[in-house]
RNA sequence: GCGGGUGUGGUGAAAUUGGUAGACACGCCAGACUUAGGAUCUGGUGCCUCACGGUGUGUAGGUUCGAGUCCUAUCACCCGCACCA
C-alpha cells in the first residue's frame, strides 16, 4: 500500500468537519487551555506560505493539549474592516462586504487543507454586524466611565457626577483633559444640562475633543501613532501632517502605569516588553512653574532634571506652544511669526529628517527663575515637541547637550545668556549630561548635593514655594478613535446641538449605510456622509432617512467610523462564548476561560494591537466584564517567512539575458523571475517556459548567454510580495507534497521565532520521513504490524523521542522535533520494527505534527473514532539509561581516558565505583589523584 | 545615541545549559538497483593533509582539568525607539 497523501488528508478533513472533533467545551471538568492565533485580514492576495507558521505552531501545542487532557480552546476568525477592501470599494465599486467575503471563502479553503485543529464553530468576524454590535456597546462602556485614580479604576460615570453634587470637582482626583475649571457642588447643580455635558466629556474614557492629530491627504483620513512609520503611513507610505480637528480619542493615558507594571506578571519576550515600555515612555521629574514678567500667568515645564534648577539661563518653547502668541514682544513679532509658520510648513518628516540643523528665535519675553528670581529669556525652537510634556524646557545649557548646542549657536545675540556652570566638572567642549559623579555647585542650598539628593531637597523647596512639585510623565498619547472611512465600525453616537449622545445599548447594532460612493464627500466629510439614511429617530429608536431630521426628535448620526483596532481589541472573549446574543460573552463563559494562555503572532502589533488590548481589557475588568488584568499570558512572535526571489539578467539593449556567473562587470538589470520557471535546486531557468510566459513576452527572442549550458537565476531573500513573483501558494505545497509535509516542513525550517527564507528544495527531507513513517506499517500488500514483543533497542527508541518532542513542545522548539522523529523512523526501520507496542504510540507522538497520516495509522491498526482525543503517551525512564556509557575522563588537562560506569547511580556511588574499578585503578595508577569529582551523567572530574 | 537580539560547515540548523562541536536535513561525492527519472536504497562528506597528524563555533584576551556555552574588550549584521527635556 502507497502513501496518497491527497487522499487521506481530504478523507480526515471531511470526518473532523463532520463529527466536529476540535469544538471546545464551556463546561468541562478537564483543565482548560487556550491557544489563540491572531486573526488574519483577509486580503484578496490570500495566504503565502508565511502565514500558516504560527498556526501550525499554535495547532501542534492545541492538539499536544488535546493528547494531554486538556479542554482546548482553539478559534479562528477574521479581522475583515479594514483598508484594502475599502480601496477595492473605491477603484471597482464593488461593495466592501462582497470582496471581504469572498477573500474569506478563499482563506477558508486554504486554511481547511492545512489540517488546523480549529473550533470554526465559533468564528467571528469584525464586520459581521452581530459582532460590531459589541464593539459598540464596548465604546459606550468607555463614554460612561472615567478613570478615578483614587481607586486606581475605571468607574461609572454617576460615581462622578455623584461628586460634583455633593462637593464640586475640587477634590476628584481624575485622569482627565488639562484646564478644567474649578467649581462647587452649588454651581455644578446649577449648571445647565449642556453645560455638565461638556464637563462630563472632559473625564470619559473616550472623548471628543479638538485635538491636533495625524492627518494624511492621501488616504483622507487620521492615523493614530502607531499608524505612523518614519513620519509617513504605514499603509501606502503617504506623507502625513499634523491638524488640528474635532476627533473622538480614547483615553488610554490613564491606563499607562497600569500597562506598564503589567508587563512584569506576563511572559512575554523581552523585545516586546521592551518596546511597549519605549512606547509608555515613563519619565521621572517634576513640575516646575516659570513665572511670566511683564505679563500674567507661568510657564509649566516638566524635567527629569530638576537638581540643575539653578543652571536654567533660557527656556524654549515649542513653536506651536499656545503662548508663544501672546508673551512675544512687539519687536519680536515678525520675527517669531515667520518662524512658526516656516516650521508648521514642514511637514512631520522634513522635521524628523533634520535632527542635526539648530534653530529658533527669542520672543522678547521673560519668565522669573523661581528661586533666584532672575529674568530668564523665553526662546521658541522646534526641538522642543509639542506633544511631550507641556511643549516648553527650562534650557541648562551645562547639562543638556541640546540647550548646550543651542545656547553656543545663539551665544552672544540678544537674548541669549553665558551658559552657567553649576557642576564641578568640566564644561568647555560638551554638556555634562551624566546622573553621577559630580557634585552641584554655583546652586544656593544645592551646594556639595548630588543627582538624587539634590532632586529630593529640590522637589522640597518646589513645593514650599508653589511653584513646581514632583511628576511622572508618560510619552503615551490618547489615541484617535474616528477615522474617515467608509469599512469600519460606525459609532452608536448621534448629535444634539452639538453634544454627542449614546444610542442606548438595546439599539444595537447600529449597522453601517449602504452608500453610493466609498469616497469622501465633495464638502470633505467622511463617505458616511454620502448615505441617505444616516439619520436617528430618537422616538422609534431606527435608522431614519437624513431628509426626516428635525431640532425635536430625529438627528444626525456620527459619520466617522471606529479605527482598525477597535474589533481586534476583545475578539478573544467573543470565542469564549462566540453567539451570545445579549452580551459580548457571558460570564460563565468568562470565567471559564479567563484568558488566552498562549498567543501566536507577529511582532509589527507591539505597539498597536497588542497595546490596546491590553488597555481594553483592563478598562472591562475595571468595570466588572473581563475576567483578569491581562488578556494574554503567554506570547510568542513567529519570525516572518522571507521569499526567495529569483532574477534574470538583461543587458541594457534587452537583446541578451545573461547566466548568474557570467555577468562579471557587464552592465545588466536585474528581473524578477516568476518561481514557477526556476528548479529550485539547481536554480537553473527554465527557458523554453520562460520564452513561452506571457510575463516576459518582451524577452521572446533574446538570446540567452549560458554557463555550462544552464541559465542560472540570481537568487536574492525579499519580503514575499506578489509584485516580486516570489510568493509560495501554501495550496501548491499542499497538492504535491500534502498538507502533514507543509506542517513538518515549517516546523523543520528553524526556530519559530526566527526570520527565514522559504526554500523549497529541502522540502524532500521531511516528504520522505513521512514515507518511511508509512513503510513502518505498510508493505506493498497492507497492514504488516504485528503483536510480538519489541526489543528494549525499540523501546528506547521511542522513549527518547516521546521524551524529546514532550519536551520540544512545551520549549516551543518545534524544529528539533522533527528530526528527532526522522531519528526514530530510521532506528525503527534498522530495527525492522513492525510491533504494534512501538508503532502505535509512535502514530499518537506524531499526531500533533502530522495529524492526517497519524489518523489514518490509528484507524488502520483498528481504532474507531479521532486519535485526537487520546492519551498522549509517557516515556519510560527505564529504557532510556544505558546500563553502561563511556565518560571521558581528563587529568589536569593533558592526558584523557574512558571508563565505563553504569549511568544510575549516585554520587557516592560512583566514587566507589571507580576506586573498586579494576580498569580504572590500573589507569589511575602512578597518577594518583587526591579528589575526585563525580557528578551523576556527566564526566568525571580529577583534580590533581 | 538608547534598548533588544544574532554571529557555528557549501546551506537550514543541533548541542541534554560547562563535558567527545556540527545531531537531523538539504546539497555534494561514490556506489547499488533500474522501466534512465528531479524515484528508491547503501556509504562518505567541517577545514588543511596522500597519510600520520593538525586545526576549528565573528575577533582578541581571561576564568576552568575542560568553554560554542561563563567573564572582559572588540567587530559585523538584524529589529525596535529616537531632539522625550
Amino acid at each position: 500500500m502507497k502513501y496518497f497523501h491527497n487522499e487521506i488528508e481530504a478523507k480526515w478533513q471531511q470526518y473532523w468537519a463532520k463529527n466536529q472533533t476540535f469544538a471546545a467545551q464551556n463546561n468541562s471538568d478537564k483543565p482548560k487551555y487556550y491557544v489563540l492565533d491572531m486573526f488574519p485580514y483577509p486580503s484578496g492576495a490570500g495566504l503565502h506560505v508565511g502565514h500558516p507558521l504560527g498556526y501550525i505552531a499554535s495547532d501542534i501545542v492545541a492538539r499536544y493539549k488535546r493528547h494531554q487532557g486538556f479542554n482546548v480552546l482553539h478559534p479562528q476568525g477574521y479581522d475583515s474592516f479594514g483598508l484594502p477592501a475599502e480601496q477595492y470599494a473605491i477603484q471597482t465599486g464593488q461593495h466592501p462586504d462582497t470582496t471581504t467575503k469572498e477573500n474569506i471563502a478563499r482563506y477558508r479553503e486554504q486554511l481547511d487543507k492545512i489540517g488546523f485543529s480549529f473550533d470554526w464553530s465559533r468564528e467571528v468576524r469584525t464586520s459581521n454586524a452581530d459582532y460590531y454590535k459589541h464593539t459598540q456597546w464596548i465604546f459606550i462602556q468607555l463614554f460612561n466611565s472615567w478613570y478615578n485614580i483614587t481607586s486606581d479604576k475605571a468607574e461609572d460615570i454617576t460615581t462622578l457626577t455623584a461628586l460634583f453634587e455633593k462637593e464640586g470637582n475640587a477634590n476628584v482626583k481624575a485622569v482627565c483633559d488639562d484646564n478644567i475649571a474649578p467649581f462647587s457642588a452649588a454651581e455644578w447643580n446649577a449648571f445647565s444640562s449642556d453645560e455638565q455635558q461638556k464637563i462630563l466629556l472632559q473625564y470619559r474614557l473616550t472623548y471628543l475633543a479638538e485635538t491636533e492629530v495625524n492627518w494624511c491627504p492621501a488616504l483622507g483620513t487620521v492615523l493614530a501613532n502607531d499608524e505612523i512609520v518614519n513620519g509617513v503611513s504605514e499603509r501606502g507610505g503617504h506623507p502625513v501632517i499634523r491638524k488640528k480637528m474635532m476627533q473622538w480619542s480614547m483615553r488610554i493615558s490613564a491606563y499607562a502605569e497600569r500597562l506598564l507594571q503589567g508587563l512584569e506578571t506576563i511572559d512575554w519576550t523581552e523585545s516586546l516588553k521592551e518596546s511597549q515600555r519605549n512606547w509608555i515612555g515613563k519619565s521621572v521629574g517634576a513640575s516646575v512653574e516659570f513665572r511670566l514678567q511683564n505679563s500674567e500667568g507661568s510657564i509649566e515645564v516638566f524635567t527629569t532634571r530638576p537638581d540643575t534648577i539653578f543652571g536654567v539661563t533660557f527656556m524654549t518653547l515649542a513653536p506651536e506652544h499656545e503662548l508663544v502668541a501672546q508673551i512675544t514682544t512687539p519687536e519680536q513679532k515678525a520675527a517669531v511669526e515667520a518662524y512658526v509658520e516656516a516650521t508648521a510648513k514642514r511637514s512631520e518628516r522634513e522635521r524628523m529628517a533634520d535632527v542635526k540643523h539648530i534653530s529658533g528665535v527669542f520672543t522678547g519675553a521673560y519668565a522669573e527663575h523661581p528661586f533666584t528670581k532672575e529674568p530668564i529669556p523665553v526662546w521658541i525652537g522646534d526641538y522642543v515637541l509639542a506633544g511631550y510634556g507641556t511643549g516648553a524646557v527650562m534650557a541648562v545649557p551645562c547639562g543638556d547637550e541640546r540647550d548646550y548646542a543651542f545656547a553656543n549657536f545663539f551665544k552672544g545675540t540678544h537674548g541669549m545668556p553665558a551658559i552657567k556652570n553649576i557642576f564641578n566638572q568640566d564644561i568647555s567642549a560638551e554638556a555634562f549630561g551624566a546622573k553621577e559623579g559630580f557634585e552641584l555647585i554655583n546652586s544656593d542650598f544645592l551646594n556639595g548635593l548630588d543627582y538624587i539628593t539634590g532632586t529630593k531637597k529640590v522637589i522640597e523647596e518646589l513645593e514650599k514655594i508653589g511653584a513646581g512639585k514632583a511628576k511622572v510623565n508618560y510619552r503615551l498619547r490618547d489615541a484617535v478613535f474616528s477615522r474617515q472611512r467608509y469599512w469600519g465600525e460606525p459609532f452608536p453616537v448621534y448629535y444634539v446641538n452639538g453634544m454627542p449622545q449614546m444610542i442606548d445599548a438595546k439599539h444595537l447594532p447600529i449597522a453601517l449605510p449602504e452608500v453610493e460612493k466609498y469616497l469622501p464627500t465633495e464638502d470633505g466629510q467622511p463617505p458616511l456622509g454620502n448615505a441617505t439614511h444616516w439619520a436617528w429617530d430618537t422616538v422609534n429608536n431606527v435608522v431614519v432617512a437624513n431628509e426626516k431630521i428635525d431640532s425635536q426628535t430625529v438627528f444626525a448620526l456620527e459619520l466617522n467610523t471606529m479605527p482598525g483596532w477597535a474589533g481586534s481589541s476583545w475578539y478573544w472573549m467573543r470565542y469564549m462564548d462566540a453567539h451570545n446574543e445579549n452580551e459580548f460573552a457571558g460570564q460563565d463563559a468568562l470565567k471559564y476561560w479567563e484568558n488566552v494562555d498562549l498567543y501566536i503572532g507577529g511582532s509589527e502589533h507591539a505597539t498597536g494591537h497588542l497595546l490596546y488590548s491590553r488597555f481594553w481589557n483592563k478598562f472591562l475588568k475595571d468595570r466588572g466584564f473581563a475576567p483578569t488584568e491581562e488578556p494574554f499570558k503567554k506570547l510568542i512572535n513567529q519570525g516572518m517567512i522571507l521569499g526567495m526571489s529569483a532574477f534574470v539578467y538583461r543587458t541594457e539593449d534587452s537583446k541578451s539575458l545573461i547566466s548568474k556567473g557570467l555577468i562579471a562587470d557587464k552592465n545588466v538589470h536585474a528581473i524578477h523571475v516568476d518561481l514557477s520557471l526556476i528548479n529550485d535546486v539547481t536554480n537553473e531557468l527554465d527557458i523554453e517556459a520562460f520564452k513561452n510566459h506571457p510575463l516576459y513576452s518582451d524577452y521572446k527572442d533574446a538570446e540567452f548567454v549560458l554557463e555550462n549550458g544552464k541559465y542560472i537565476v540570481g537568487r536574492e531573500v525579499e519580503k514575499m510580495s506578489k509584485s516580486k513573483y516570489n510568493v509560495v501558494n501554501p495550496d501548491d505545497i499542499c497538492e504535491q507534497y500534502g498538507a502533514d509535509t507543509l506542517r513538518l516542513y515549517e516546523m523543520f525550517l528553524g526556530p519559530l521565532e526566527q526570520a527565514k527564507p522559504w526554500n523549497t528544495a529541502g522540502i524532500t527531507g521531511v516528504s520522505g520521513f513521512l514515507k518511511k513513517l508509512w513503510r513502518l506499517y505498510f508493505d506493498d500488500n497492507g497492514l504488516i504490524v504485528t503483536n510480538d514483543e519489541p526489543t528494549a533497542d525499540m523501546y528506547k527508541s521511542l522513549h527518547k523521542t516521546i521524551k524529546k518532542v514532550t519536551e520540544d513542545i512545551e520549549n516551543f522548539s518545534f524544529n528539533t522535533s522533527v528530526s528527532q522523529f526522522m531519528i526514530c523512523v530510521n532506528e525503527l526501520a534498522q530495527q525492522k520494527c513492525n510491533h504494534r507496542a512501538i508503532l502505535e504510540p509512535l502514530a499518537l507522538l506524531v499526531s500533533p505534527y502530522a495529524p492526517h497520516i497519524a489518523e489514518e495509522l490509528w484507524s488502520a491498526l483498528g481504532h474507531e473514532g479521532s486519535i485526537a482525543t487520546v492519551a498522549f503517551p509517557i516515556f519510560e525512564a527505564k529504557y532510556l539509561v544505558e546500563s553502561e556509557k563511556e565518560y571521558p575522563v581528563s587529568f589536569n588537562g593533558k592526558m584523557r581516558f574512558t571508563i565505563k560506569l553504569p549511568l544510575d547511580l549516585s554520587a557516592a556511588q560512583i566514587e566507589e565505583i571507580v576506586m573498586a574499578d579494576e580498569r580504572t585503578q590500573t589507569q589511575l595508577q602512578g597518577r594518583t589523584p587526591n579528589k575526585v569529582i563525580i557528578v551523576p551523567g556527566k564526566i568525571i572530574n580529577l583534580v590533581g
